[in-house]
DNA sequence: CATGAAGGTTAACACCGTTAAGTGGCCTCG
DNA sequence: CGAGGCCACTTAACGGTGTTAACCTTCATG
């Protein structure tokens, strides 16, 4: 017997096929209704077989937005790539990001605003390795680098991050939970943000 | 019979208990695990009962986030008195949403980031009078003052107003959610936040 | 052929929001 | 005084949720 048969790599085909449906469902219906034995129903699978593949719930989830994440990672670093002025890829970064985020709504809310906020978890965010906490690393580098380069006047990098994240992710969030309130596009909003955010940093 | 005995003005006694309840309970176990079953069991009466009083859960809520800000108006409205410098008032009363954001978060997260976001639904914000309108428009005449004023740089007030109402939201967001990231305290990141930005908007 | 594990199921627990139907007491009117 | 009716509230139920314990098959191996 193996002693250690580690959790869920039993049969990768059908966890595969789990997370595939999981992704589907989570965009046909919505972060709402997105439910185990719903999921159950669509894979075809009777719900309690879902807990053999996953621990719960929490961590189907936490898999897909993983599988998001990676996709946010890969366009940042194209972005980053892609401009050498470190002011305005700092901008561009952050302008991708609230668009990402209004693109993935539910992915966001799930990963951040849910009740159980995956990537606010104790255990999680500064311990584990995430794809979420990476992307806070590379874009901090690229602010450690705007003030290095006197771009930006010095400063903590930590609180100028936080402070633009901050920032950027409420207009998501406003994006996400106001549908009714006639809000700027994400876009104008953002370009508005960040322009003027930049401005008072700058050297 | 009265053919309109207006709804849930039968006994107001009942109805000021149950939201007297309904006020603690959230504040004991939280936005999370409110439920109306508990809810009656706290009050002392059958579930059922809730529902004759009000419409729905979401009805309960409404009404203790709409208390609540009363409070909050109140608050603006006692601050911007007290400053006479415009843009120091604008700066006070972005300081004030956020501190105020952060102490209450379990109110502010099922008005604006529950599920069914309170006023977020399209009957809420914009035609019926609610308080949190209110406090919008309050803001936002403010700025509306400073731009008059020429202390802030001709610009469209809305846009203006959003983007500082986005920007704190998301600074409350973070606080709420990211339980376990090292963020910068609420006071810190807004005043940063406030500073610069504002830096940017200035004439 | 028996053993045992792999892979999946049924049934159940303890919740949830909400509603239809029913019950007991009190007031009013004939 | 008695009957009707309404008021305030309850019981029982519907259809849902996440999750777990216990139970079946099927199949390969000693």
């Amino acid at each position: 017997m193996q002693t250690v048969a580690r959790k869920s790599e039993k049969k990768p085909e059908l966890r595969e096929a789990i997370l595939q449906a999981a992704q589907e469902l989570f965009l046909e219906v919505g972060f709402e209704h997105f439910s185990m034995r719903r999921l159950a129903r669509k894979v075809g699978y009777s719900p309690t077989t879902l807990y053999i593949y996953f621990r719960d719930k929490q961590d189907i989830i936490y898999s897909l937005c993983e599988g998001l994440f990676e996709q946010y990672l890969a366009e940042l670093r194209q972005v980053a790539e892609g401009e050498t002025d470190s002011l305005a890829r700092l901008k561009k970064l952050f302008l991708l990001s609230i668009r990402f985020g209004c693109n993935h709504q539910d992915h966001y809310h799930v990963a951040f605003f849910s009740s159980a906020a995956i990537y606010g978890r104790p255990e999680e965010f500064l311990s584990r390795d995430s794809l979420a906490r990476r992307s806070y690393f590379f874009i901090r580098q690229v602010v450690v680098d705007c003030i290095a380069a006197g771009v930006l006047r010095p400063a903590d990098p930590e609180l100028v991050t936080q402070a633009l994240l901050t920032a950027s992710h409420g207009i998501i969030a406003a994006h996400i939970f106001w549908k009714d309130f006639p809000l700027a596009s994400p876009d104008v909003l953002g370009e508005t943000l960040l322009h003027n955010l930049l401005e008072g940093f700058q050297a």
